[in-house]
DNA sequence: CCAAAAGTGTTCTTTATACACCCATGT
DNA sequence: ACATGGGTGTATAAAGAACACTTTTGG
């Protein structure tokens, strides 16, 4: 038992995860299997030790609770709703997260703990203030994507322009003209083209590129901005 | 006293609130009396009561250290680095706000309580994590100054095309060209035009504009985008 | 031979940048 | 009369937007 003059409010994090599929953005949601919103999808998450920061609290509840680790991730907002928990005062510090969705299979899940990818246009009504939440992760996807290279995150280490492009429109919610998206990203040149192709593809296969970090680093510290 | 099954990090608010004098960006810091870093300087700040959010724990913390009362506010990060504070654990949500400077004088301030305006690029080393603080809000302010029209919140009701250009200089520490700021601005068309003049200056007396938000938020909500 | 995506340039429009002189006012 | 900032337009360069056909591959 912990004992303090004052009270204070539960302190947790939570993780709007994102991945990408051919056709849609999806997010990482949880079936709650306890009141209250017994039942209810709600983003992974927990509660903050007293030896972590939040951002490790939110690595550590993410791989708990899906397996996911190493991915992208920034904080996002702190929801601090004096009533978004009707058990007690719990303010949340909620992270933002890019994985490449290659790399985890749909998690089967236990029957305590179902894991499930849900297209951003299809999420049910959430658990808490959830969806507020996704709401502004969104938002902040949306802005942060066309001036930042984050987007790669979501794709496979080796990936086509088709797939670059699709997924920027996913993202953004709008088409990009073939052409002009090419001749910017490539004119960005920090797209290294593989002597690879893609395989298995029942159409003309197409050039693999790599994104190459080291050069954006070094151009970012020189004052180059990313745009699309 | 209260008693909670697992320990929690203490909950605190900080302010950092940017004003603009004539020759440069300031920010408000309050002199510490008191250990840890007494002497040193801070941004006003205390602890989240039970039931208020961040934000309007923020502006209390902010009214009563300081008088100033209704100015824009908003979220800017959440600091949780374990040793943050070497007493305890505290988990701190940093605020960032904007003042009309002129409507404020400088605090004389009891000597408990000392606030006083800085010039940032003149500011000391400060208490706690506060100069990261500092660095993380001036960050977002340039880069949001930008895009929103958020700098108005600066200057009075009442200003001229050169306090105003002069405004965006200081927070993006470079100099813009005259003729092709005020084509930009003016062609927005978001500067609604007094009859009234600037006075008291020994010079041709400029003309006064006042920003119209209302305009702007019709504007903003079928998609413009606001940028110098 | 058909379907499906890959790949490729040019024109036009819009936006950004660079730049210099006269004007009004107070001291 | 001089110092100070206010006010104004044009020309050039760069970036963005619109647009259609041929190529390759698998089925």
């Amino acid at each position: 038992m912990y004992t303090y003059q004052y009270p204070r409010p539960a302190l947790t994090v939570d993780c709007v995860i994102f991945g990408l599929s051919e056709d849609s953005l999806k997010v990482l949601l949880i079936q709650r299997a306890h009141d209250p919103y017994s039942g209810y999808w709600a983003f992974p998450g927990g509660f903050v030790d007293m030896d972590e920061t939040t951002e490790v609290a939110a690595r550590r509840e993410l791989a708990e609770e899906t397996g996911i680790q190493e991915m992208f991730m920034e904080q996002l907002y702190t929801f601090s709703g004096v009533d978004r928990d009707p058990r007690e005062r719990v303010v949340s510090v909620a992270h933002f997260a890019l994985v490449k969705l290659s790399d985890y299979k749909v998690t089967a899940g236990s029957d305590a703990n179902r894991a499930e990818w849900f297209a951003v246009d299809q999420v049910p009504k959430l658990a808490f203030d959830h969806d507020q939440i996704l709401q502004v992760a969104l938002a902040r996807l949306k802005g942060k994507v066309r001036y930042q290279p984050i987007g790669f995150e979501l794709l496979p280490e080796k990936f086509t322009l088709g797939q670059l492009q699709k997924m920027y429109e996913h993202i953004l919610g709008r088409e990009l003209d073939k052409r002009n998206f090419r001749k910017k990203i490539l004119g960005m040149e920090l797209l290294l083209p593989l002597t690879e192709q893609q395989k298995g593809v029942s159409h003309r296969a197409a050039k693999l590129y790599q994104f190459d970090r080291a050069k954006y680093q070094a151009l970012e510290a020189s004052g180059f901005m990313f745009e699309i």
